[in-house]
DNA sequence: CAAAGGGCAGACAGACTTGTCTGTCTGAGA
DNA sequence: TCTCAGACAGACAAGTCTGTCTGCCCTTTG
């Protein structure tokens, strides 16, 4: 084996075990077990479970946010305010996967509390989902795009929760809001 | 001591606790340390720490959703169109306070998952928030108020997870949303 | 061919967890 | 005064957790 191969299995297994079950609820032990690798190698790669945790982050940002939600909603539709709604869509799919496990970032936020080293590599995160959505908004040449941003993370992460809960149709709700922001923050002239 | 005292102590020092770190950053001791009550003595009252959450949440029920959140709203304003938004009000003066703790309903049900237990009775109790909700769009006259109740509730948490990240300006965002989301549930002619 | 290094398996330490159980003390009522 | 319920204190069991360390094996490289 390669000895890359050791720790992006480590980070692959930590992928599927931290976003579908949190992290407080998987342990060293098991995680080592699932990838099939020596505990001694596990740290060897990593010096405690909360670098992984931090690993574990870092991929989620690129193959989450980046690959799953923003490539796909700009590859669903032309113009920027098109691709802002099929954000939406892409939840509406995302919510109804039978893997669907929530977004991680306000999970372990919530799980580990804002002041947690943690909690505040979260909130950076999601504060590169909310640059993305200014990037879309500045495109479609909407006012105020950072604020226009905010509003708008609001009924993502609402509708996330809302999905959580069970309503599958939290999608359609917050894109029918998301339309009435859009309006709210067109170019006044 | 009378005999209830043991058992309020605990269900006060678990609302205190609970509340602020989450379910499995409290452990047993702990608790019974705070509350100063023996350790027979709390399983005498709680056959499981598990039971005791579901006190817990029952109490968050009573003392938050009701008290904190649904009275001071509806004292705030006149119409039920007022007493809604006024929520939001209430919500950017609790962001405001130095033992903010978010939602523990959503905390408990993301610690958890929508499967356990105590995941699927936080999902109830949402639920029963959303019922305030509706209660007021219906003394409101809006069309459709239980499908409004759920848009409506994608506001207020989303706005509690991005002021947990520190925006506390997102109950006036969530508030003009709201705004628009009256306007659209408006009665047509 | 030999040495070295990385990976695997798993024992181990020490600190936690929930929950059980034993014993002591206090206060109320007969 | 005697009794008894209930609270307190804390040892204890059984299992969890993270993190360290010791061997053994295999592969690659000098």
């Amino acid at each position: 084996m390669s000895p890359a191969a050791a720790r992006q299995r480590i980070v692959d297994t930590a992928y599927q075990l931290f976003a579908r079950r949190g992290i407080r609820d998987v342990g060293v032990n098991e995680l080592i077990s699932s990838a099939g690798v020596a505990k001694a190698t596990f740290y060897r790669h990593f010096a405690s479970k909360d670098e992984l945790v931090l690993a574990f982050l870092e991929q989620r940002d690129r193959v989450w946010t980046v690959d799953l939600i923003v490539a796909d909603a700009r590859g669903r539709a032309g113009t920027p305010t098109e691709q802002l709604l099929a954000i939406f869509d892409v939840f509406g799919d995302w919510f109804r996967r039978d893997d669907f496990e929530a977004c991680s970032f306000i999970n372990i936020l919530l799980e580990m509390g804002a002041n947690h080293p943690l909690g505040r590599a979260s909130i950076d995160y999601l504060a590169k989902i909310r640059g993305h959505v200014q990037q879309l908004a500045e495109e479609a040449g909407l006012r105020d795009a950072e604020d226009f941003s905010r509003s708008w993370h609001i009924l993502m992460k609402g509708s996330i929760i809302s999905a959580t809960e069970g309503d599958l149709d939290a999608s359609k709700r917050a894109q029918r809001m998301a339309r009435m922001l859009i309006e709210d923050y067109r170019p006044r002239p």
